[in-house]
DNA sequence: TCCTATTTAGTAATAATTCGTATTTACACA
DNA sequence: TGTGTAAATACGAATTATTACTAAATAGGA
């Protein structure tokens, strides 16, 4: 899928980003999102902390994580889910979504029949069945929106 | 937004539910559930034990957590966000979306124009600014449709 | 070359959730 | 209306992913 070439043009680029964000283009750094770069599996950190360790054998385990981190930080990666927050229950039956503030927390239902009964496309069928469709619209609340403009 | 006469209804179609998937109805279901039933906030663990502590003094945060996970598994109430045990990372920059297999948890991504462009509803503005859309699909993959057919 | 951000190692802290187990309770049925 | 029993609870302890200390070593990059 993702070849040779293309896996160090990302490193390359990656490279440039780190001097724009004005962050060292490490080994560690380097090589932990090449790992990233030449999957499409979406691995943990544990996977990912055993994979570069094949390469750079004294990596630690706190390096991954804090990489992984500030590579999030920097837009360079992405964390599928929204981990690390506690888990929030739900009583409304209806069909429904949600808007989430990701300062404050909080979450609202909104009510949408285009999503409501939107068509999976077909390559998703070629990777399996689909029971639930699940939509989370991120942003920033009223509250927060106000907040924010106060303290800049 | 609920009436006390709605929750209590609530409650009572939920005594009628427990019959129905083989499980008791107790006081501290009950509780959790009228808790959960009367507000719109998606309420974390803690906070419903904390509500419902006040009128159930002795209930523990391990029946909370064990009730909110039966009811779940139920039906009967749902979970905001992912269940997930692990962060799952992507280097993937293309806008996408995923498809998760609960069972096996596989992660795939998909690309679909229709779901990236689409406009946020006007209640959802009233909440506040969307800068983002997560959208999941959630079923089986192919391999693990198999390996049920063959269990069962 | 040299300054300093970053990594390492190794331990400890957190924090959400789950487990072990003795005890209690809901409820089917006698 | 009592009673037996599987299911559920309470409580503390355990687990698990992740983050936080530290001091000393390393290595980017100007
Ligand atoms: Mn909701
Ligand atoms: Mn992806
Ligand atoms: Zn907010
Ligand atoms: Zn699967």
């Amino acid at each position: 899928m993702t070849s040779q070439v293309q896996i160090d043009q990302r490193v390359k680029s990656f490279i440039a980003a780190c001097r724009q964000h004005g962050i060292k283009a490490t080994q560690q750094r380097m090589e932990i999102l090449r790992e990233l770069a030449s999957t499409e599996e979406h691995p943990d950190a544990e996977t990912v902390f055993a994979r570069v360790r094949k390469r750079l054998p004294t990596i630690s385990l706190d390096t991954v994580y804090r990489t992984l981190r500030t590579l999030e930080e920097n837009e360079i990666i992405s964390r599928v889910g929204s981990m690390r927050e506690r888990a929030r229950f739900d009583a409304n039956t209806a069909p429904h979504h949600h808007f989430v503030c990701s300062d404050c927390g909080l979450i609202g239902d909104f009510y949408c029949d285009e999503l409501q009964g939107f068509p999976p496309p077909p390559e998703v069928a070629d990777m399996g069945s689909v029971d639930s469709v699940y939509i989370e619209l991120r942003g920033r609340c009223r509250a927060c929106q106000i907040k924010r403009d106060r303290t800049e």
